[in-house]
RNA sequence: CGGGGCGUAGCGCAGCCUGGUUAGCGCGCCUGCCUUGGGAGCAGGAGGUCGGAGGUUCGAAUCCUCUCGCCCCGACCA
């Protein structure tokens, strides 16, 4: 590929519209154009990127015994109206009419095509297990669309949907795409973990997800050190608070506290710290509220908390409604007396002569003790995990990380199948629904993300199996003869050999040329210039280090050849 | 949908508040000279319905109304 002859239009400066480093690098460098908001058209270095990646989930997800079929992007909104879905998707699923005025959609996802496919066309347990996985452009009308690639309406995806007949075959079929996944993300070259992720509305057993690690990530992990454990911070468990020594209970105090509601106010008037002090909180859980007793220095987890009460919405409440359900003004809330259904975090079992409201304006009382000066029925782990936390399978200290969701595996179970009615027949002729599971990856976010985990102050640093190409060629001599005869023969020998090279030919200066190929991101760089002429040598440089070799030219050829096919 | 901001040349911006010749600047682009190992220099040049519509005015990029688009924060999410 010449640089001169291909569409790659770079930036010196960020365009004003890019707040994260992947979108401005990508537009930068050249890989994407905006058309409208979150949708991108793909320019020849962005799409060679995605096409390496596509090639390795085919790889895999083929290797996994996957097949690969090509789904519509538009769908009749009957199938949705089936499964339930046309209602429950919301404004993100964009629907139309066409000109005979059928209702349809675009395709956010496809577990309805699929099943509808399945179900017309599999009949009986000896057809199982199947699995198949299509690459497609999705699209989901975001409500608020962002970070370039990251977050876009129209974006790439692959997503596979399995189908088996018994529970345990749909653990195995889950088990492989695991390592599918597992292996796909590690020859992208890229840090990631599979993370334990909760559920969410589509429901079933189990769920992980692939995280990228970022500092820039949207996500908090959490990650044991010593152990396997890693999990999603809504997902993930804190430790049982230890059973510590019983002290002494010292008699229940009412203390007058003109004015202090927060929790720093209280217990700087109290000199006690956070610790020593249960704080209630009152949340609405589908319009009923419930009082949350919780160490003053935690937070709330409110899927825990949804989760836990079986509710389909989980608020914090607002003053008005705190005060019109407990009587009582918030900051001044308490366990006793109580009159709406309490639930506590598990930590607060283990504290002793804590501090709380009085249930009465300007008043906390001090050295309240569970049982004693009230009881709690429910107690749940419904907090959000901190950096102080011990890891809940081994307990050693957690660490907190950031990450990018590149990929997601679901055990589906008879969730669809049931609703679209996809049976099939098992050896003693009994009518049954597939067990299914789904398993996405966002291909175009993997290339986001890998920009945001490999870039430096220059630019992009492509892992080698996902570069758009391994090598470019610079020729610094453009108007000298010598040079551009060796670098346009070391171009098209590497060419004849079946690598992709880009050959800078264009009339520019060393710098021009030595900034663009940083931005691109290209990891390995051959420069033919003034050394060449004078000594018969090129300069090999790889981006991710920065360092550089000289090389006798005749040698280059077979050096190159190793570094990128190993 | 709520809050904030922005639309002026391919990109980044100034000008607008306080209306007044031909709408500027940097980068990029084209031509020539010169230069050639980390985004050089000089000279010349092309490129604008000032997002769109309506209004006020002798006169609108500038003031008013409507409208479209984009970005950021929030609720929501691969």
């Amino acid at each position: 590929m010449r640089f001169s002859q291909t569409l790659i239009p770079t930036l010196r400066e960020n365009p004003s519209e890019a707040e994260v480093v992947s979108h401005k690098l990508m537009l930068r460098a050249g890989f994407i154009r905006k058309l409208s908001s979150g949708v991108y058209s793909y320019l020849p270095l962005g799409l060679m990127t995605l096409r390496h990646i596509e090639k390795i989930v085919r790889e895999e997800m083929n290797a996994a015994g996957a097949q690969e079929v090509l789904l519509p992007m538009v769908q009749p909104a009957d199938l949705w109206r089936e499964s339930g879905r046309l209602q429950k998707y919301g404004p993100e699923l964009l629907r139309f009419r066409d000109r005979h005025e059928r209702e349809s959609c675009l395709g956010p996802t496809h577990e309805e095509v699929i099943t509808d496919l399945v179900r017309n066309n599999v009949h009986s347990y000896r057809a199982l297990p199947l699995n198949l996985y299509q690459i497609q452009t999705k699209f989901r009308d975001e409500i608020r669309p962002r970070f370039g690639l990251m977050r876009g309406r129209e974006f790439i995806m692959k997503d596979a949907y399995s189908f088996d007949d018994t529970d345990e075959a749909a653990q195995l079929t889950y088990e492989k795409m695991r390592y599918a996944y597992h292996r796909i993300f590690t020859r992208c070259g890229l840090a990631f973990r599979a993370v334990e992720a909760d559920t969410g509305t589509i429901g079933g057993s189990f769920s992980h997800e692939f995280m990228v690690l970022a500092d820039t990530g949207e996500d908090t992990l959490v990650i044991c050190p010593k152990c396997s454990y890693a999990a999603n911070m809504e997902k993930a468990a804190c430790m049982p608070p230890p059973t510590g020594e019983k002290v002494a209970e010292k008699p229940l105090a009412k203390v007058e506290t003109p004015g202090k509601r927060k929790v720093g106010a209280v217990t700087e008037f109290l000199r006690i710290s956070a610790k020593e002090l249960v704080k209630t909180m009152i949340f609405m859980a589908d319009g009923k509220p419930v009082a949350v007793l919780l160490r003053g220095d935690h937070e709330v987890q409110p899927v825990k908390l949804q989760n836990f009460l079986g509710a389909v919405e989980v608020e914090l409440a607002t003053d008005q409604e705190c005060f019109t359900a407990t009587g009582v003004p918030s900051g001044y809330l308490g366990p006793i007396g109580m009159k709406i259904p309490m639930v506590a975090d598990r930590e607060v079992l283990a504290m002793q002569n804590f501090a709380i409201g009085a249930g009465e304006k300007n008043y906390h009382f001090i050295n309240a003790n569970v049982g004693r000066d009230f009881q709690v029925e429910r107690t749940a782990d419904l907090r959000l995990i901190t950096e102080d936390d011990r890891c809940p399978l081994c307990g050693a200290g957690l660490n907190l990380t950031r990450g990018i969701e590149v990929g997601h595996i679901f055990k589906l179970g008879t969730n669809y199948s049931e609703a679209l009615h996809a049976v099939f027949l098992d050896s003693n002729g009994q009518e049954k629904p597939f067990i299914m599971g789904c398993y996405g990856i966002g291909v175009s976010r993997v290339a986001a993300a890998a920009i945001e985990q490999n870039h430096d102050k220059d630019g992009m640093i492509w892992p080698l199996p996902i570069a758009p190409l391994p090598l470019i060629i610079l020729n610094l001599g453009v108007n000298d003869e010598k040079i551009t005869t060796a670098a346009e023969s070391l171009y098209s020998e590497l060419e004849e050999q079946g690598m992709d090279v880009l050959l800078d030919d264009r009339d520019e200066r060393p710098g021009s040329k030595f900034k663009d190929a940083d931005l691109l991101g290209i990891p390995y760089r051959l420069t033919v210039g003034k050394k060449f002429a004078k000594e018969g040598l090129v300069e090999l440089r790889t981006r991710k280090t920065g360092e550089s070799v000289d090389i006798p030219f005749a040698e280059v050829r077979d050096k190159i050849y190793q570094m990128i096919n190993p």
